[in-house]
DNA sequence: TATATTGTTTAGAAACATTCCAAATAAACC
DNA sequence: GGTTTATTTGGAATGTTTCTAAACAATATA
């Protein structure tokens, strides 16, 4: 379980330090996204789904903004992989990503489990972001 | 110089060989994409523009139709960096990709330019289709 | 070369994810 | 409690991609 994940119980304070204020939405997400500790994969429409299964109402605009947010205060991350929809992850460790091209799913990949030796230097006037691997899976007939 | 790149003039046959006619259209986009053997990266939309730039008028669905058709034959690569629209890459030879974050750019990387040692074993009844490897950049300031 | 057949192209509609907007609402602070 | 200001919200707007059915054009055949 990584320290962030597990810190959902420190959502107040790191609002607050953020300038944000501590809305019943923003607790919502963050306790489906993290209170758990567990790594989990959403997108905006899966999050809605789920938020709406549970009873409380929350529009997509509110899932949106706060998905950004998230991100901006380093709580989630986003990982492109196809282009129905934009991931968020929760996993912030360094790692890479299965996709299975069937049903969209995504499945962690430590970082050690794949050995990247060596990466060529960035094109003049750039730095580097981030590295994504993705190993697109097809099912076995 | 990749060999199919080269092959341009080879379309007809491709074409009559995949059960596909001669047309007009597909032929242009066939001139504009792989005629002179370099390695391109377009968008539909890159392509729409470049389309009637060179006066010829051409419709968005037949630039997705023959994309798809062409990434089918295996003269088109897709790539997916970024959710704001399906790349098409004429290199078919196993690279990897520089993103421009801020422009949207997209730039090879020789396949060897990268190390990746190890793979993980894929999960239980699927098959690696592929692995991207995708360095985001970002300008320097 | 004309004709029939069937594949292709096309404009526009539809579907979808995402962002934008301005009005209503609710935190935060006094 | 009242005021200020951030936030939420539904709905409109945007952009990409797919779908549809009608017009069109390539091919095969006579």
């Amino acid at each position: 379980m990584n320290s962030i994940a597990s810190s959902w119980e420190r959502m107040p304070e790191m609002l607050h330090k953020a300038g944000l204020r501590l809305t019943r939405q923003r607790m919502f997400l963050a306790k489906l996204l993290l209170e758990d500790g567990k790594n989990r994969h959403v997108t905006a429409s899966t999050l809605v789904k789920e938020a709406r299964r549970s009873g409380k109402k929350i529009s997509l605009a509110t899932i949106y903004n706060t998905l950004h947010q998230f991100v901006e205060l380093g709580l989630l991350r986003q990982v492109v992989v196809d282009n129905r929809s934009v991931y968020f992850d929760t996993n912030l460790s360094d790692h890479h990503h299965f996709f299975h091209e069937e049903d969209g799913r995504l499945q962690d990949i430590p970082r050690d489990a794949i050995g990247i030796g060596r990466i060529p230097a960035p094109p003049e006037d750039t730095e580097i972001l981030r590295v994504d691997v993705v190993i697109h899976l097809r099912d076995k007939c």
